[in-house]
RNA sequence: GGAGAAAUGGCAGAGUGGUCGAAUGCGGCGGUCUUGAAAACCGUUGAAGGUCAAACUUCCGGGGGUUCGAAUCCCUCUUUCUCCGCCA
């Protein structure tokens, strides 16, 4: 959610800006604009009211003391009228903030500078790139043929337990799958990260304050009875730690990090692209997020993408990093960068992280601030990013580790598999 | 699931209808003293809206109600604690 005076101050800047993810936003400002105005002045007369009708309150109680009914029953009878109209603009003021908020919550965030202008994926800018595109022998075969040969996850017991989407991961598999969850939570909690195991149900306050609600609904699953949503990320339940929270200066850096199954309803998916392990509505993600102060948070950012291509460069596989464009950023990002590993026998780069800084956006809706060295109270920043996701990383050192021998694990997971080879 | 008790400022904890945004203690900040520190003493110390600044308004778990007036009374929800039941 953005700030209001910031849309006043910066009107046109905002809406250049805002088109920069094809958003148009022309109309929706001069509407919170002329909104706010509203609000004031309701709130400006409705507090001359009430400030008339607490002073009458107390010299009542006074008349009373003294013996003069006459005049407090006078007094009465006014409060009891300014009490009604009082009434009446408390309803109105409430009808417009919460229409204030929702034009409000229509607004994604603000791009950074550096964001590239273009609309789909294929104008995302290549930033970097390392690690060398293994060579496959004549029979390699994509992950969910391994999987199914080597008896490590089994998608169709999945399908019959559950639905599509939901595999089970057995023996070797599984253990891998524990392996790449100690693996990811050590290396973080190794750099400075605090490690939390958070609830994977949240209340609807939750979903709002990161802003799945309203905006992603339907890609939620949703427990009706006791009105809970199923966590998509543990950015949720993490974030939402500092929902109406007021920081010190000295409490930060603030660095988080959860491991979390992640449900995703991925309404509206198909073909090639949810095949095997590329997408799942269950699956096991490590995600990292700070909280930072404003003029840090771009540092921060650079730390956390450099953190996550150790990650990468330790499990020994081939990755670039995209700066996604305008039209391919999320609606509560500033600036995101992607990912991806090679996945040999795709032969496609597949996502595997996702680095943002949502500057304040998030922290508006939360109400997360802190109190700077004039002991002034702002908003935080917020930034989230996975390190890692695990499903299209065990894609990838599948299809990319494939010998005829069996599939090789990267050293520097051994230690945790307890076995160097998939056989 | 059943019965009872409770929820107040960063923390502890008073306050049961009328200068209560809220005693007191601790903590924090500023100062006096000190070579420096501690102790002691003095002062200060919640948030939001609003304003150039003020005035002013709202907030004592959330929501609703009674009243001229509510932290204080009523209803409701949530959470916590104690006891019982069940249980990984």
């Amino acid at each position: 959610m953005l700030q209001i005076n910031f849309l006043r101050e910066n009107k046109a800047e905002a809406i250049r800006l805002l088109a920069i993810k094809y958003f148009n936003a022309t109309e929706i400002i001069d509407q919170i604009i002329k909104l706010d105005d509203e609000r004031k002045s309701i709130q400006k007369i409705l507090d001359e009211q009430l400030a008339e009708s607490n002073k009458l309150a107390k010299e009542i109680g006074g008349l009373y003391k003294s013996g003069n009914l006459e005049k407090a029953n006078e007094f009465k009878a006014k409060t009891v009228e300014l009490k009604q109209s009082s009434k009446s603009l408390a309803d109105d003021l409430a009808q417009t903030s919460k229409t204030l908020t929702e034009k409000l919550i229509e607004l994604p965030n603000i791009p950074h500078s550096s964001v590239p202008i273009g609309k789909t994926d294929a104008d995302n800018e290549l930033i970097y790139e390392e690690g060398e595109i293994p060579v496959l022998h004549v029979k390699a075969k994509p992950h969910w043929e391994l999987a199914k040969d080597f008896d490590i996850i089994d998608f169709d017991l999945g399908s019959k337990v559950t639905g599509a989407g939901f595999p089970f991961y057995k023996g070797q598999g599984a253990r891998l799958q524990r392996a790449l969850i100690n693996f990811f939570l050590d290396e973080a909690i190794n750099a400075g990260y605090l490690e939390y195991q958070p609830p994977l149900f949240v209340n609807e306050d939750s979903a709002f304050g990161t802003g799945q609600l309203p905006d992603k609904e339907g890609q939620m699953y949703y427990i009706g009875e006791d009105n809970f949503y199923l966590i998509p990320t543990a950015e949720v339940p993490i974030t939402n730690i500092y929902r109406n929270v007021i920081l010190k200066e000295t409490d930060f850096p603030i660095k988080n990090v959860a491991y979390s199954n992640c449900f995703r309803r991925e309404a509206g998916s198909y073909g090639k692209d949810v095949r095997g392990l590329n997408r799942l509505h269950q699956f096991d993600k490590i995600e990292i997020v700070q909280v930072q102060q404003p003029e840090k948070s771009y540092e921060t950012l650079e730390e956390m993408k450099d953190y996550i291509a150790t990650l990468l460069r330790k499990l020994e596989l081939p990755f670039r990093i995209v700066r996604l464009c305008g039209g391919d950023l999320s609606y509560a990002s500033a600036l995101t960068f992607d990912f991806e590993v090679f996945s040999a026998a795709q032969k496609m780069w597949l996502e595997v992280s996702s680095v943002s800084n949502f500057e304040s956006f998030q922290a508006n809706r939360l109400k997360l601030r802190f109190k700077d060295k004039d002991g002034k109270t702002q908003l935080a920043h917020t930034l989230n990013g996975s390190a890692l996701a695990l499903p299209r990383i065990v894609a990838a050192l599948l299809e990319n580790n494939q010998t005829p021998e069996g599939i090789k694990i990267p050293e520097a997971l051994r230690a945790y598999t307890g076995y160097d080879l998939i056989s």
